[in-house]
DNA sequence: CATAAAAATTGATGATCGTCAACCCGTCGT
DNA sequence: ACGACGGGTTGACGATCATCAATTTTTATG
C-alpha cells in the first residue's frame, strides 16, 4: 500500500556510515551486490519501518537519522527499548531467527535507512566469512549493552536511570553553547523517555520538575538545556567516588 | 595455582548437550580438532570459572551442571545476570571482542564445563562458516532474552518478577511429586535471587512470606514447594486475560 | 562439638513511586 | 469557531520498596 521511495542515488561504495560497521569487510563485487540488492529510502519523522507480527523480510541499516526500537509489554504498554544511529543495522534477529518481528522500529527523525533483503545477507554472510564475524560483533556488543541496561535497572533510582538517558541522548543530539552548556532538542516524548526508565510519564515529569528545581537542567517543551555537565555527571557516581 | 582436573576421557563425538548447540553443525574432522583442543574439567558448586578483569582465553561449553553469570553495579553490589545450562556457551562476549571479563561466572553445582581457547574458536569459525551462524544464532537469541527481561522489569512488581523467576527455576530444577505438585531445590541463595529482580534480600524474604501465606507456594530452606502450579501462572497474567 | 561467619528473617520508618483524577494547552478536523 | 483529542503537568493518596537495626537460623571451620 505505502509508496517506497526509492533513493537510486545512493551507492554503497560512498555511504559513510558503513565505513564503520560490519559492512566495511565486503570487497569490491560484494560491495556491487550489495548496492544492487539494497533499497535505499527517506522515512519522515516517526514513520514505521516495521511493526510487530510482520514477517522478517530483511534488515535496515541507518544511513542517517535514527531509529526507535520498541516492544509491547504484557499489560500492552509501549516500551521503548533502545535507538540506533547511522551506521547501525536494524531488525537482524528475526531475520536471523527466522521469525516474524517480535519489536516494531520507526524513524526518529527524518531519516534514511537502507533495506536489505534475507536473500541478500545470507548470501553475502555465506560468501563473506568475515561478514559474519563484524555481525557477531555487532551482535556482542548489542547483548553487552542490554546486560548493562538490566545492571542499572537493577539497583538505581528512576531519577538516576533518568539522568543516565538524558546524558546520553546529549551525547547523540546535543550541543555545545558559546559558555560551555550543552543544548538539545529531545528526539522523544515524555511518554516514551519515562518508558525507557520503566517509569509512568506522571513520575517523570515529577523527576524533570525536580532537576529544574536542582538547576541541573532547563527544560522547556522539548528543548533540554544543561549548564554544568559535570554536576550532571556527578549525580550518577556511586557515594564511593565522593 | 588452581590444579586442573583434565578429563580426557570426554570427546566431543559423544558429547549430548553437544547435539542441539552451535557445535552440532561440526566435520568429523572438525570435531577432532575441538576434541583434542578442548579442556574438560569438573567443577564443584559456587567454584569460579572466570573473574571480571581477566584477560578473555576462551570460551567454556556447559557439559553437565550449570553456571551463573554475573556482574558488579555501581555501588558494588553482586548482581545475577543470569544461568547456563547444558549445551549453552559461556564467555563469548570477551572473546569475540578481544576484551577483558566483564562479568563473572561460577559453577552452579557440581559441574562439568569444557574450555576452548580462543585460538580453536577462531580456527573453527574461519573453517567452518557455518559454525558462524550458528554462534550468531545463539548470541541473537541472547540478546532477545537480555530485551525480554528488560521489559519485564520496566513494569512489574518485584512479586511478579520473582514468581517468573520461580517458575523459570521450577522449568529447569523441578520435578513434579507424585500428587501433582512441583519440587525443586533452589540452585541460588535468597540474596542472589533478589538481585536477579533488582530487590534487596529483605524485600525478597517479605515476598516470600506473603507467597506463603497465599499459599501460592512453600518454602523450607532451599526446598520450594508449589502445589497448584496454574495458581502461580495465573499471578503473571495480565488482568487482560481475566 | 564449639565457635565464628554468613545468610535469612522481622520490625519500624521514610522515601519513592504508581494510580486516579483534574486541569492546561496546543493540534487537528469538521 | 468549536469540540475532540493527545500530551503534559500537578495534586492527593496509598502501595511498594529501601534502609537501618536487631535477632534468629544456617553454614562453615577448626
Amino acid at each position: 500500500m505505502e509508496r517506497r521511495k526509492i533513493m537510486p542515488g545512493v551507492n554503497c561504495f560512498e555511504c559513510l556510515p558503513r565505513e564503520h560497521n560490519e559492512w566495511s569487510v565486503l570487497s569490491d563485487e560484494e560491495l556491487n551486490l550489495l548496492t544492487q540488492a539494497k533499497k535505499c529510502r527517506k522515512y519522515h519523522a516517526g514513520e514505521s519501518i516495521f511493526a510487530i507480527g510482520e514477517p522478517s523480510h530483511g534488515v535496515y541499516c541507518i544511513v542517517s537519522g535514527g531509529a526507535a526500537v520498541r516492544k509491547i509489554d504484557a499489560a500492552g504498554n509501549s516500551i521503548l527499548l533502545h535507538l540506533v544511529y547511522p551506521g547501525g543495522t536494524l531488525g537482524y534477529r528475526g531475520v536471523l531467527l527466522d521469525e516474524e518481528r517480535r519489536s516494531s522500529a520507526e524513524a526518529l527523525g527524518p531519516s534514511k535507512i537502507c533495506f536489505i533483503d534475507r536473500y541478500t545477507v545470507q548470501t553475502l554472510l555465506e560468501r563473506n566469512p568475515t561478514l559474519g564475524q563484524q555481525f557477531l560483533r555487532r551482535v556482542v556488543t548489542d547483548v553487552d549493552d542490554a546486560h548493562d541496561k538490566l545492571v542499572r535497572n537493577a539497583t538505581l533510582s528512576n531519577r538516576t536511570k533518568f539522568v543516565h538517558l538524558l546524558l546520553a541522548l546529549m551525547n547523540r543530539h546535543g550541543r555545545t553553547a558559546t559558555d560551555g552548556s550543552r543544548v538539545m532538542e529531545l528526539p522523544l516524548s515524555r511518554r516514551d523517555l519515562a518508558s525507557m526508565i520503566g517509569a509512568r510519564h506522571e513520575t517523570l515529569s515529577r523527576i524533570i520538575g525536580r532537576l529544574e528545581e536542582d538547576g541541573l537542567a532547563r527544560f522547556s517543551g522539548r528543548t533540554v538545556c544543561v549548564s554544568h555537565p559535570t554536576s550532571l555527571l556527578h549525580e550518577i557516581r556511586p557515594s564511593l567516588l565522593d
